[in-house]
DNA sequence: CAGCATCCGAGTTGATACTG
DNA sequence: CAGTATCAACTCGGATGCTG
């Protein structure tokens, strides 16, 4: 295998970066690595959320194996979503993004700033 | 600040995760880590990418401040991009992820065929 | 070469309403 | 509680044609 051709446009990697490349996703992965949670409380953390979005991150989540759900039968029904071992691995990985973000943020928005006084 | 709250609505690592949640920018930042690139050089490279996404792409990340354009008087015209050194600090928090993709795409793969076959 | 402007179809998203 | 269904709004992205 070639070191690292993301470039192609068949490459794994894009699939993965298409996957990522979604508002929901990090949110939802991120939250869930920290512990299992049920839908509701998973709407109420993610401010902004629509349960429409919610419900199609978390299946496209379960989906790639990187979530699973788990559903009790009491009444009313309990649904336990829970990061899988695969999960939990992507979550760390994305976790440096997670403290660029918080590091450079400001720096990003003063550029932002800059460039839009420009303009 | 609070320990990483990415999940307030207005969090700045929102921000952040909304620049990488697109198709191309986490590809051409990558590209642009490795040395300055020309327009066309980058749209060859990048396969698949529009002239009209690929230079939304780019003024995107210029505003951000993590990459530069710089034009010369030739004739015709030669433009090159280049990553700032900010610009780096971002692709290079981003290279575990492109580790992950490549290690993982594998199992996420199979995930989704085991996901496809039940239903 | 390095773009911008325009048009247009396809896919995404959000409200709203309803179900087991 | 944990969703599904539906519809309208919106955005995205590609194709095409033109400019300095």
């Amino acid at each position: 295998m070639q070191p690292a051709n993301a470039y192609a446009a068949q490459c794994p990697t894009r699939l993965v970066l298409d996957r990522v490349a979604d508002k929901w996703t990090v949110l939802v992965l991120g939250l869930l690595a920290e512990g299992p949670l049920r839908f509701n409380e998973l709407r109420r953390r993610v401010e902004g959320v629509s349960q429409k979005m919610l419900s199609q991150t978390l299946k496209g989540l379960e989906r790639d194996g990187l979530v699973t759900r788990r559903a009790y039968a009491t009444v009313p029904v309990t649904v336990e979503y829970r990061a899988t071992p695969l999960g939990h691995t992507l979550s760390a990985t994305l976790d440096p993004l997670r403290i660029w973000a918080e590091t450079y943020i400001a720096e990003v928005q003063a550029a932002q700033r800059r460039y839009d006084a420009v303009a």
